[in-house]
DNA sequence: GTGAAAGCGCTAACAG
DNA sequence: CTGTTAGCGCTTTCAC
């Protein structure tokens, strides 16, 4: 293991003050060629690299981004880590994931951590933070980039807009003469409660169809609580026709349980998942879901943070437009 | 924003030295029971957080762990990434992840980075890399665990055994009439070649099925690349009956592509993959596919590293059983 | 049981 | 155009 070469030691074999190593690097000042020719060379002849750690504390800035989910193997957030690394990649900005299983002490741990390590900034998608947990992120002036359904006061948003694609949905249903509609939906503390439902119901009434309270299951987000989901849905007197989902993860374990009932989908029941995961194209029947497109998720918390970090003080909103994937399950 | 606490303004508040501030934190030398108290009451007081980045310039040590590898929206990668940072996070060490989209300079440029930013250590999945592009980080003493089907020189490796999972999977395609297998490879550039395949080739050999090399087209792991070969695979004259595919997400190309052409499977070809990626199971028909268990060899790698972290010098192999998953693409 | 002080390697005034 | 220097906030001898 050879010993670590330094700016100093750079320095001295190019004859210069390990200022000018510094400058000729940066380029925030002028450096006359051959001085900038002997740094270089004896940059390259130590292979020397910066130390990042020795500058994040001199400058105060830091090249990491945190970016704190439920759960990176869900394919959804995969794709938005993709789509914000490619991005911040070009701005020298690196990104650090934590999954949280959605936990709460998890989710505030990292939040912790995230200021311990003084991150240049955090992209999140809180599933059972509370808004007052981003206090101290917010009195360490550290930039926070929420991707969620539902605002979490003055920070930075981006959120989906799927009214349009809602509404859509709805009419497919109502096309194919359903009326009576349920929802599988996410467990009923996290934060924000659940906007898709609460959007859902309020949508159902403008078609005149009801989504009754005894017809929206609740669980997590993993395919065994979509089995099981349906399973209790099926055993309903009143019995739906048309079963929404709050993810296409959840949709596929309602695919698994209807299989095992012998229900035909969409023969006996519609299905429609929300995300548009990878594998909704896969299964069969196709599903049919409201897409929330990750990589643009991403890529537009990748904006809102450089902003930040550029130096705008006003929170802001993007909304992505999420958009109906009619396939085969309605 | 407030502005930064330190040590420092905990010292003074508490009436003690920084250096005990210190101690107290790490818990390396005893500070008597009232220091102490007014120490943590300071802290909290305050609301005191440890500046890592002060801490790593003086230790030497980041807590940061890079995993590169070609595609964190690849659920296999995803998942890999999920076990690692899980099975680091007790560690207290953190995960930043990069993708290269299979590109060597990019490969060359994040591992460079690892060492730029002092990096606790890298998990890596090398792809287009070659054996000397580790030297570097030989030279910068910075423990790397390869996740790799092949070996990298002497370099903590953590990789598949296969054989009994292939032999199995051939037996089955031999009970099922097969004879004439086909492979759709990875690209002919990819780092060591493609370990699949050649152990594909010398085990059917052994029964007496031929894998000659007209029947062998190569390819990105990508959906379009596997409908691609899939194609032509199809248009050869010696058609092959039995295919396999370096991934699933080849497969499934495989399988759009049949689909379109009218060919059934497993009916007219069978058609193995490799990983069980999340979304093996939820294709119709399911794939049949060898088993890497991504999780276990996140953990795999994360035990490896902190072995190293924990001073071994040597460096080691873990082998973790592949296994053979029959669904019903065969 | 506690404190003083010397850096870790870099950047950015400030001074020439 | 270049050099000197004072820290960034922490850990860790060394001394008491």
């Amino acid at each position: 293991m050879r010993e670590r070469v330094t700016m100093a030691d750079v320095a001295r074999k190019a004859g210069v003050s390990s200022a000018t190593v510094s400058y000729v690097l940066s380029g925030k000042r002028p450096v006359a060629p051959d001085t900038r020719a002997a740094v270089e060379a004896a940059i390259e002849e130590l292979s020397f690299t910066v130390n990042a750690t020795a500058r994040s504390l001199r400058t105060g800035r830091s090249s990491l981004v945190a970016l704190i989910v439920p759960d990176i193997a869900n394919p959804f957030f995969a794709q938005l880590a993709g789509a914000l690394q490619e991005e911040l990649r070009g701005l020298g900005l690196h990104v650090v994931v934590c999954s949280t299983r959605a936990r709460r002490d998890e989710e505030r741990a990292l939040l912790a951590e995230a200021v311990e390590q003084r991150f240049a900034g955090v992209v999140i998608t809180p599933f059972r933070l509370k808004p007052r947990d981003f206090q101290p992120l917010a009195d360490a002036g550290l930039p926070v980039v929420v991707s969620a359904d539902v605002s979490f006061g003055p920070i930075d948003l981006v959120t989906p807009d799927a009214r349009a694609a809602t509404r859509r949905a709805l009419e497919q249903v109502a096309a194919a003469q359903r009326r009576r509609i349920a929802m599988i939906a996410g467990p009923r503390d996290a934060t924000g409660g659940d906007p898709r439902l609460e959007h859902l119901r309020a949508l159902a009434l403008q078609f005149g169809m009801s989504l009754p309270h005894e017809l929206v299951v609740r669980g997590e987000h993993t395919r065994e609580a979509g089995a099981a989901g349906f399973g209790e849905l099926m055993s309903r007197r009143y019995r739906p026709d048309a079963v929404f989902c709050g993810n296409d993860v959840i949709a596929v374990g309602a695919m698994d349980k209807a299989h095992d009932l012998g229900i035909d989908i969409p023969g006996d029941v519609a299905l429609i998942g929300h995300d548009d995961a990878s594998f909704a194209s896969l299964v069969r029947p196709k599903l049919t879901t409201i897409r929330y497109p990750a990589a643009e998720v991403g890529r537009a918390a990748a904006r809102l943070l450089t902003e930040r970090l550029n130096g705008r003080e006003v929170h802001r909103t993007v909304r992505v437009k999420a958009e109906f994937v009619a396939r085969a399950s309605v």
